[in-house]
Order: structure tokens, then C-alpha cells, then sequence
DNA sequence: TGACGGCGGCTAACGGCGTTAGCTAAGCTA
DNA sequence: TAGCTTAGCTAACGCCGTTAGCCGCCGTCA
């Protein structure tokens, strides 16, 4: 530590909220290790005593998401008010919501990731009454307006709130 | 052409079709120069004799499946038969699919791309009558849909088949 | 027919990335 | 105080995209 401020002592959880703020401000796809021991005021290979590496820093990013959302969708009661909080979380956290969305394609050999996604989903299942067909459509519409949302997909000058009160209308009949 | 059988010319176009094949083989994601050149039998570096590199290869790509799913949206003339369509089209062609979807960032800037996209997403207005919420409703039902069943999102045993005709029927009322 | 020119392959090399090995210094513990 | 653990560092490797520059094949044309 021969230059600059004292630091706060690194752990593998600072390692991970920083790297959720830098997913969060500049995409999923921007998380490269040099950029993220940069703003930890470290060297790339210094970070490798706090995390296994690319794929478990995703994985550590993926759980923190799932988290999140499973805190977000918590106290929903109605499709509706899932709906809205699903959308303000994708909104408030990009970076994170693109992990979760990662998060499938793991879960077969994975038991921990396997009970987050698990857990996120719940509340869901919970407000369509355990109905799994309506529960996949609901989920379905969601993500992919939240996705083409943040990917600029709504080119048209048309209110994106109005098209989303439509959808959560259309749903919920 | 010191080895081997006598090679039909290489073009662009010869290019892009193999790449077109590898991602919907291997995924959007595993379209790597290295990759590509060995299925073409040829040396990384000699691509670039043909393409302008991995972003005008990625471009190109997203042309094609932006035409792509333009023909095969184009004749339909219900939400029902788009939707159809729209998903044997995305299974058909996963990575094609997938570089579609990274169109509208880039939309911006890129005339051509623009007009491709435009296309595309006619048939849709016009079959939910130019009512722009609802081809975005659609739009983001049938591609969180497709990307959720492609992604393995869809855990549960149940009939996705069956799910996917629910959600069909909840956007046409 | 023979010289020429362009085209499409090649090798060599560079910078950026993730990763590993191994050194060192600070700080806690006995 | 002596020693061990810990968390930083540098050096080095392999993979990837990219660029420069060389060379041989093939069609064209005098």
C-alpha cells in the first residue's frame, strides 16, 4: 500500500457490489476485470484473492440479482403491481437484471443458483395463482418489454408508459 | 492452396452465410473470428480480405436476420399466424434471431440498418391495425417468450407449447 | 505465348484480455 | 519478538481481434 489513501479492507462482497455498480452504470458486457480492479484501486491479479475469477464474479452477480428481485417482487399482490416493480427494477438495476436473465441456462447444476431463481420467481407464480401457463406469459411480457426497453427497441415516438399500462391491461383481463 | 480439395471461391456473402451457420449452431455468443476462418478452411487474418472485421461480420449478420424475419413475418395476417411465425422463426434460427436483437442500438446511425429493422416490424403493425402499443405488447410478449424458452427459462415440465398458445390467446382478446 | 497485375491466401507481430505463478511486505498471533 | 497468514504486486502465458507485409495463382492483354 505504498500510494494514496488507505483503503477500506477488500472482501470478496466489496469486490462484488463494486462490480454491480459497474454492471448497473455501464452494462453487463462492459464487466472486464481491469476495468473493475480499476475503479477498486487494485491491480487485475490482486483480484483473484477475493473471487475465482470471470465465470464466479458472473455467478456472484447472478445470485445478487436474484436477490433483489425476489426483495422487489416480495410484496406484490396483483399482476399489476408485480408488473411495476418488475419494470423499476430493471430500470434501477440494468446490470443485475441482465445477470439474472443469465441465470437460467445454470440452474441444472447449480443448487444454489437453482433456489434464487426459485425464489425470484415465487411472488410471481403466487399472483397468477399458480397457474404455470399464466405465470410464463406474464413473465415472458415482462422481460421482453424491459429488455427492448433498454435496448432502445421503441423507436416510435408513442409513450413507452402508456404501451406498458396497455400490457399489464392486456394481461390481466 | 497447397492441401486439400480445390475450394468453391470465397465472397462476402460465403462469409456471412458460414458465419450465419455457426451462430445458429452455436450461439450469437460463439461467433469467434478463429472459429469461423477453420470451418472456412482458411486463416483468421484472410477474413479480413473479405469483411471489414467482427463488427461489419455482426452488422452484416443482423442484416440478414433482420431480412430473414421479414419474409417470414410477412405473409401472415393475424397476430395468431405472426406469432407462429415469428417464434418457428426465431427456433430456426437462434443466432440470426439473437443479432436481430441487437439492432435498435445501432439503429442511430446506420441508414441501412434502419430500413432493415423498419421492415421488419411492418407486418406487425399492420396486422394490430398501426396501433402502436399493441405491436409493442406483442412485440415484447413474443420476444421475452422466445428468448426465455431459448435461454432454458422455462423449468417447469409443463407443456411450453401450450403456454405459448395461452399467451397467443391473452394478446388477441 | 509470355509478361503483368490484382486478388486471396499466408506468416509475423501487436495490444488487450483473463489467468497463473511466485515474490514481498504488512499485520496479527503465539 | 518471531513467525505465519494475507493481500497486494510483477512477470509471463495463451487466446483473441487486428494490421502489415509477403507470395503465388490466375486471368488479361500485347
Amino acid at each position: 500500500m505504498v500510494r494514496g489513501v488507505k483503503r477500506v479492507a477488500l472482501s470478496p462482497d466489496a469486490v462484488v457490489d463494486e462490480a454491480a455498480r459497474l454492471v448497473d452504470e455501464e452494462g453487463w458486457e462492459a464487466l472486464h476485470l481491469g476495468r473493475l480492479a480499476d475503479r477498486l484501486g487494485i491491480k487485475t491479479p490482486s483480484l483473484y484473492k477475493h473471487v475465482g475469477g470471470l465465470p464466479d464474479l458472473r455467478r456472484r452477480l447472478t445470485l445478487q440479482g436474484l436477490a433483489g428481485f425476489r426483495d422487489a417482487l416480495g410484496a406484490a399482490e396483483s399482476v399489476a403491481e408485480l408488473g411495476h416493480a418488475y419494470r423499476a427494477f430493471a430500470r434501477a438495476h440494468p446490470g443485475l437484471y441482465a445477470a439474472t436473465a443469465t441465470a437460467a441456462a445454470r440452474t441444472q447444476d447449480d443448487e444454489e443458483l437453482r433456489a434464487a431463481a426459485d425464489a425470484a420467481v415465487a411472488p410471481l407464480l403466487r399472483v397468477v395463482g399458480d397457474d404455470v401457463h399464466a405465470a410464463r406469459a406474464v413473465r415472458a411480457a415482462l422481460h421482453g418489454f424491459v429488455t427492448l426497453e433498454r435496448a432502445g427497441g421503441f423507436g416510435l415516438p408513442a409513450s413507452v408508459d402508456e404501451s406498458f399500462d396497455r400490457l399489464l391491461r392486456t394481461l390481466t383481463p
